[in-house]
DNA sequence: TTGAAAGCGTTACCAC
DNA sequence: GTGGTAACGCTTTCAA
């Protein structure tokens, strides 16, 4: 007696077996399963019925294998972490423009390892992806343009990539910190500290070389006690927040280079109840931040704009674009929220 | 003159290329391929080499149709909505128990259509995923079952469903509602008021089944007037706070019954300078809701977890097992921040 | 309009 | 050990 269901040994139906059933030829079943034009009704009619009696199940891998254009209807999204929440509105977007194309995504996390990266990448093109969106952890320059050569269309987003011909979307992430630095200056702030994320993350260092043209360009002065560079993650933002505010001369104001440390400085500014006290600003919005008193001032990106132009170049190329590389560099936006426009504190 | 590369016109090589370069029959470079054992390491160099000089690219998607077991190794994925925190947290770490097996993932959002959703089980079946998570919308059984009698395992997650022989993961709703609307009452809150999200999701209704339940067993009233359900994101609860507390007996302390709303109506409150005043309890976590002030107290989930035992269930069904559903309920966990723990204000 | 047959790139089987 | 060959489920071509 065999087992009553969900029996994955039992061989579900294939055309043939609904074309033998319906008493029609394989290629009819073909074209009624496509919805392919000029099948007599009373033959689709048949095709359809047998179908539903044997329980037929379209299979699109051995489609796509046979099909003339080879596509996958399958998109490849490298993230550096699907639970943060600039991925995952990135990849919401992405999911959104593809999904208007019929194509699905596969999504996957590198924890900024080129390693993993290089795994990911590889078994993306093995898959046959159509097309690669990739935020490279920037030590996969080799494997993304075997990718390209070996024909599936790589974007890359939120950092660029030395392989040529690689259309990316990045934000002006210079720009952004040095207007920020400049408002802090003329809030009168003095000594300024920078927090920031792993050096190998191309972000961390445009963000951090912002800071220094934003100093610079107001004559003013770097102290290299208050730049803390190389943090990953809320908890070693918090440590190095703390450290910071027990100088013997600490900051008046404090730049974080990334969302997670945004949230780990402000917890040390809680803890040592120093939030009115000494301004905060950082890059990349969070949500809440806005219900925060006060509220989180955040040099912010736009993951949905960021993830809608990366599809849109990605599709172009799956369209037959074959111009040169196109590189869409996006601007960022200064949310003031009150942190970032506490004065400098003239009290000891 | 050819175009210099990306040249997705241009077929990669196959096996047989390989094989014919190497010099070898197509089942070696295939066992090399695959690293199968028994191969003479002077013929596999020559596979490497040939593979390499060639720039061949395996194709899993043939691979995996004329295999034995027919894996794709990829798994399928339905979110709500892949932006929000709780689905991103749940794809973070059913993406991590799946890469330990060398399984990738596909996400996609319903936004809570049916529609969307049984269109995405279809093609998920279609594209042979090896199997199923799904945050189900409630109307798509027959779907779910189809999957399941083609062979696809599914585990239901967040929901369950009435589908048999489908496994799922849970989290006792009720009880978590019920002892925040008890502790509320300990704190001396007559007037308790409950905003939930759309009717037609399960959790929605079992949270508001424990707040119901709750009252009673305390004896306690249920104002109609203070119970506001259909509310479907954030703009909606901040709306639906703003009628609450303008109501002439207005409610003392305010329970919401998903993560949105529970912003939204913060925000409400911080916009009448009410946050110190109403007491405020939430179902479900949120980044940061610990350093607003009051903290925001929330019926804690771990999105992880459950995460982590969906793809454990789904895992075992394909190594084989056949035993009937499981049904695992996760406990929540209270949080104590501030916001529920507001006793209720005596001065009108 | 319909169907037979070839073939997509791979793995499995069986002789050598 | 190695290689020829069949077959996975489907789309496409071509002749009827």
């Amino acid at each position: 007696m065999p087992s009553p269901q969900n029996d994955t040994g039992r061989r579900s139906a294939t055309m043939r077996d609904v074309a033998t059933v319906a008493g029609v030829g394989l290629a009819t079943v073909s074209r009624v399963v496509n919805g392919k034009p000029g099948v007599t009704p009373d033959l689709a009619e048949r095709v359809t019925r047998a179908a539903e009696l044997l329980g037929y199940r379209h299979d699109l891998t051995a489609s796509s294998l046979r099909r003339a254009d080879r596509r996958t209807h399958t998109l490849g999204l490298v993230l550096e972490d699907a639970a943060n929440p600039f991925s995952a509105a990135l990849h919401r977007a992405v999911e959104d423009a593809a999904a208007d194309r019929g194509v699905l995504v596969l999504a996957a996390s590198t924890d900024e390892d080129p390693v993993r990266e290089r795994g990911l990448l590889k078994t993306f093109t093995a898959r046959r992806v159509d097309g690669l969106i990739v935020v490279p952890t920037g030590q996969t320059d080799t494997e993304i343009d075997a990718a390209c050569r070996g024909g599936t269309p790589v974007v890359c987003v939120d950092r660029p990539t030395t392989v040529p011909h690689v259309d990316t979307v990045t934000v002006d992430n210079r720009a952004g910190v040095r207007a920020a630095v400049k408002a802090l200056q003329a809030g009168g702030h003095l000594r300024i500290a920078f927090l920031g994320d792993l050096p190998a993350i191309w972000t961390a260092e445009e963000r951090y070389a912002g800071f220094v043209e934003g100093l610079a360009e107001e004559g003013c002065i770097l102290h290299p006690s208050l730049v803390r560079r190389g943090l990953h993650g809320a908890e070693a933002a918090q440590e190095a927040a703390r450290e910071l505010l027990a100088l013997p001369e600490p900051p008046t104001a404090l730049v974080s280079g990334q969302n997670l440390l945004t949230v780990g400085i402000r917890r040390t500014l809680q803890e040592l109840r120093l939030q009115y006290h000494v301004a905060l600003v950082g890059f990349d919005d969070l949500p809440l931040a806005d219900l925060l008193e006060p509220g989180v001032s955040v040099i912010a990106q736009d993951p949905v704009a960021i993830g809608r132009e990366a599809a849109a170049l990605l599709f172009d190329r799956l369209d037959g674009e074959r111009g040169p590389a196109r590189h869409r560099v996006l601007a960022t936006r200064y949310l003031a929220r009150g942190s970032g426009e506490l004065g400098a504190a003239v009290d000891s």
